[in-house]
DNA sequence: CCTTTTTGTTTGACATATCAAACACCCGAC
DNA sequence: GTCGGGTGTTTGATATGTCAAACAAAAAGG
């Protein structure tokens, strides 16, 4: 009944989540601290967001700045940003690895999702995936299975997966 | 590069989406129509919050007002709620039919997602998910397989699937 | 019919996140 | 030194989505 206003019950906003993510990236290159410009343009937005937003995640301890003006993820801030990269990762192998997600749809779908899912889903996810993807037989088999039933799927006439009509069409909006 | 600004870019925000899954579950109780009152006690929010956002919802031709200020989806608003019953089935049986989350974790992912995944992905997920539980002996072999496997993951010590050292716990930020 | 309750709208407020544009500051080139 | 460009902040605007509270209108009850 109120599962649905969760949805903005997370640690971090997608927003928060990527500047963290940003400075951890211009970090790298810098010796650890990044520059409002260096956030921005990574973000493709305008520094004057990037100071707004800032103040906030500073306020909330996720990042720090020194007296130079140069910023540096907390601790927090580091953790959550590689629990995030871990999710990111879990989900998009799934879907190019597993599923076969076309790679580019896989990494729009894992960035929109990466800070949403639960690390328990996360978790099992990552476990599944790597199974899915090892030399294990029974897995391999699996696959291989799947693989050649659903290319034998020609939309709503014959799906030996859905047996007999595939309702697979009414997912998109494509009418 | 600007992959993660494509998180607002979906055909409805959250919010738009579960008014149009509230018009339509209120509808069915009552004949196709719902009132301002009955949508904001299933969402949990204000009835003055509810008539601002149907005023959006009515301008973009997702729904109707009747001179009896009652409201339906129209045609668009429908397909649109379809499409994302449909993604949130798939994950959710995913979740919790393909790798065993606990229902109630699947239950908010699943809200969570439902109207981020694209078509492509959600396709994906819905034969998979529909091959992997059903009766195929291939799909039963390594479902068994992964929880044999999974069951002896004793955290970090020693893990099957992982090989050596188990990197689940990263995924999370329990820490 | 008149009163009371329910219903829908409006208003003012807040929170997040974005922009453009104006501003202030600092640093380096000359 | 001073002047210009890069840098960070601030301001005013927009958009979405929420609230409480005041209000108006319609329905229900008597």
């Amino acid at each position: 009944m109120e599962t649905w206003k969760k949805f903005d019950a997370n640690e971090v906003s997608h927003s928060v989540a990527h500047h963290l993510m940003a400075i951890h990236e211009a970090g790298r290159e810098y010796g650890g601290w990044a520059r409002v410009t260096d956030i921005a343009r990574r973000l493709g937005i305008t520094r004057g967001s990037v100071s707004i937003n800032l103040r906030n995640i500073k306020a909330r301890g996720l990042a720090d700045e020194d007296e130079h003006r140069q910023v540096k993820l907390s601790a927090h801030g580091l953790k959550i940003v590689r629990a995030i990269l871990g999710r990111r990762a879990a989900v998009k192998a799934f879907l190019r690895d597993a599923i076969r997600v076309p790679e580019e749809q896989a990494e729009v779908d894992s960035c929109k999702v990466e800070h949403l899912i639960s690390p328990a889903s996360a978790g099992k996810l990552f476990h599944f995936v790597k199974f899915l993807t090892s030399d294990d037989p029974a897995a391999r088999q699996a696959l291989r299975r799947f693989r050649k039933l659903e290319d034998k799927c020609a939309g709503a006439e014959s799906c030996p997966i859905c047996k007999e009509r595939c309702l697979l069409q009414e997912l998109s909006l494509a009418k």
